[in-house]
DNA sequence: TTACATCATCGTAATATTGCAATATATAAA
DNA sequence: TTTATATATTGCAATATTACGATGATGTAA
């Protein structure tokens, strides 16, 4: 009925899920690539860079910092984007194992 | 609207984004891990491991086939899954490479 | 103050996803 | 052949996602 039934599933099965989703879009992996090349940039460069409209970017950036993944900061009416390596590095983590895990079930 | 743009992206960024979203629903994550467990255990099984209906887990079972991280083969009535390890381990270094290469980039 | 720039939120339309019952298909066993 | 088992497909309803125009909120500069 479109509603994932998450309960049925382990917490961290859940969490991995939804980090994965996180990156299920290309213009989430698009700005993540972007963020980090100009390393603080503004959300109407952004936009301009992915081609879509300032609004959906924004949309799109909010599923990144809810995440985690962002970090931004004001200098005056501007919003700079950052991405948190630590937080990243984390996920990779969390992804690292996913796969570790799975494979040496298999063999 | 609904519909991915899939257009603006370089075509890596949309086959990760691709791969992410197989990974983006905690069933078809369970799923993994369940196969890699059993190595080699059927539909029903799955679907009673899981808590989900029949249906419901083969369609679950097609998006990741269709992903190639699923090989099966029958044994008279019974289809038994596995895991592919070698795209398994392509996958794991897509996701690396595209972590590593964000990190560095951003320090 | 006004005018402008940046960004988030709202409202809405189009499309995608999730889930299941019912059904179809195919093989095995009786 | 009939019956049972395993799985895929179809059809549908509920919900989620994607995208954008319009609007609101906030800060800068004139």
């Amino acid at each position: 009925m479109g509603v994932t039934k998450k309960y049925l599933h382990p917490e961290e099965v859940v969490q991995l899920a939804d980090l994965a989703k996180v990156l299920s879009h290309p213009a989430r992996i698009s700005i993540l690539d972007y963020i980090g090349e100009c390393s603080g940039c503004l959300c109407k460069n952004i936009s301009e860079h992915i081609g879509l409209a300032q609004p959906t970017t924004s949309q799109h950036l909010q599923v990144i910092k809810r995440a985690g993944l962002l970090k931004s900061h004001f200098e005056g009416k501007s919003q700079y984007y950052t991405i948190d390596t630590q937080r990243l590095a984390q996920l990779k983590d969390l992804f690292q194992n996913f796969f570790v895990t799975t494979h040496q079930k298999c063999c």
